[in-house]
DNA sequence: GGTTCGAATTGAGCCACGTCAATGAAACTT
DNA sequence: AAGTTTCATTGACGTGGCTCAATTCGAACC
């Protein structure tokens, strides 16, 4: 079982809500296919700018912690959000990691039903739920968009529950590093994955322990199956003796 | 790791499709009120009697397999069905287990995106995906209520993960024990659970094995916090003990 | 250039849970 | 009612990944 305060990391409340107020637009956003607002028509654009802000959060800030009464959705603009439950003794679970464009803020019984931090610089697009109702109501095609997205979600999930439950720690590296890859690789040939998150971010997602996390990497590495140049990038010197190794087991 | 291979219980692709058409009312429907069709007003209800037809599926039979081309979507009417992933050596990990008026289909790139097999006798609502579609359009507060259900799949998909990834062997069975106890008791005072399914699926629902499974069971019936008149039956002498017990760990 | 401090790595030992194998208890067949 | 099959339980033993405890590495400081 692991533990994980990453104490200093964790802002005071007071620093929570710190917002600087930038003047972005929609209609030149450049996460905005990405995004939900992909399905506001231009017509509609005016009506999206007035009700978004954006806000900054610094590295290791708390956007939101899980039970937390939530007034606001959001997408993330810019730069790394990992989602996570805790068990009352500290053990954690990192739930999710969200990029550019993605959306954040699942609600049950309007509180959020997970907790959410910035890993390194992170820019939110925010607006208030009531806003995003009237959104709703009003563009049908966001709610059918936000439909599909959560659709994505949640196919997403059973994966990573298939991980969690029946994959060995060898398995469970190389699906995450696989995953990185195919989903946020921009340069076609690029056969290599960045990792902005801690060990300890990557071992609570997996189910293991930094340990392992850290074993696993090296035990890879001295295989010849990847490079380590440092902790966050993770170089594949041959793409296709990685897939066969991750099949294989 | 477990394979489970259940052979036998797998029927044959020719008895996949069997159907019994019988006539079943939408507006006397008593899963209704529990499905995504309570968003279908009463002047919209012929146009959903149109589209829907039922089947029965006996105990073991496959409904889908993942990657199947989904045409169909469902809605449970009676009986309980099992989701799974595989693993291409067989492992198997059960992503939930659904009871009547849940929704069953999900797909991503127009194949399901998790298996379904009955476990007992089970009775499906069906339509074919095209209608579903027309019926989103024609009916926007449906789309509402597909976002929300999924919406509380996703928040139970990552309680879900939390399980897999962080919790013991014994937590694992107090949270499904109780969680079944919380969603389907019907009657208020009733401390007991039924558990239709076997040994196997709850072993591949917690990320166990059968023994594991097995044997925690007969340790909290030792402790007394548990009775087991026979497998798939479970009975709490003192509910709170039993929630103490989970909370302490 | 040395100090500090957090993150990552490495080592040694252990234990919760898995594996393998036997037994028990129902339900089904004939 | 004896044989067969399936599922659940129990026992003996092994091990993958966890725990505990050092190092090591780097970046940010004087």
């Amino acid at each position: 079982m692991s533990a994980n305060p990453e104490k200093d990391n964790r802002m005071s409340e007071s620093t929570k809500t710190t917002q600087k107020p930038r003047h972005h637009r929609c209609d030149t956003c450049d996460v905005r296919h990405k995004a939900m607002c992909a399905a506001v028509d231009y017509e509609h654009t005016d009506q999206l700018q007035a009700i978004v802000s954006h806000r900054d959060y610094a590295p290791g800030q708390v956007i939101f912690e899980e039970g937390d009464p939530a007034d606001y959705v959001f997408n993330v603009s810019n730069g790394e959000v990992r989602l996570y439950k805790l068990l009352p003794d500290g053990r954690r679970q990192v739930t999710g990691f969200l990029t550019s464009g993605d959306f954040l803020g699942l609600v049950t019984d309007s509180s959020y039903a997970y907790g959410a931090e910035a890993i390194g610089q992170v820019e939110l697009c925010c607006m208030q739920l009531g806003n995003l109702e009237r959104l709703l109501s009003d563009i049908p095609p966001v709610r059918e968009r936000l439909l599909d997205m959560s659709r994505d979600e949640l196919a997403a999930a059973q994966e990573q529950m298939l991980l969690l439950g029946r994959k060995t720690a060898r398995e469970k590296i190389f699906s995450f590093l696989l995953n990185r890859h195919n989903h946020l690789n921009r340069t076609d040939g690029d056969a290599s994955v960045d990792l902005p998150m801690s060990r300890t971010d990557i071992a609570d997602y997996l189910g293991l322990t930094i340990e392992t996390v850290s074993r696993t990497f090296t035990a890879l590495r001295d295989e010849g199956l990847i490079e380590l140049p440092n902790p966050h990038h993770v170089i594949f010197p041959d793409m296709d003796a990685v897939r066969d190794a991750a099949e294989a087991a």
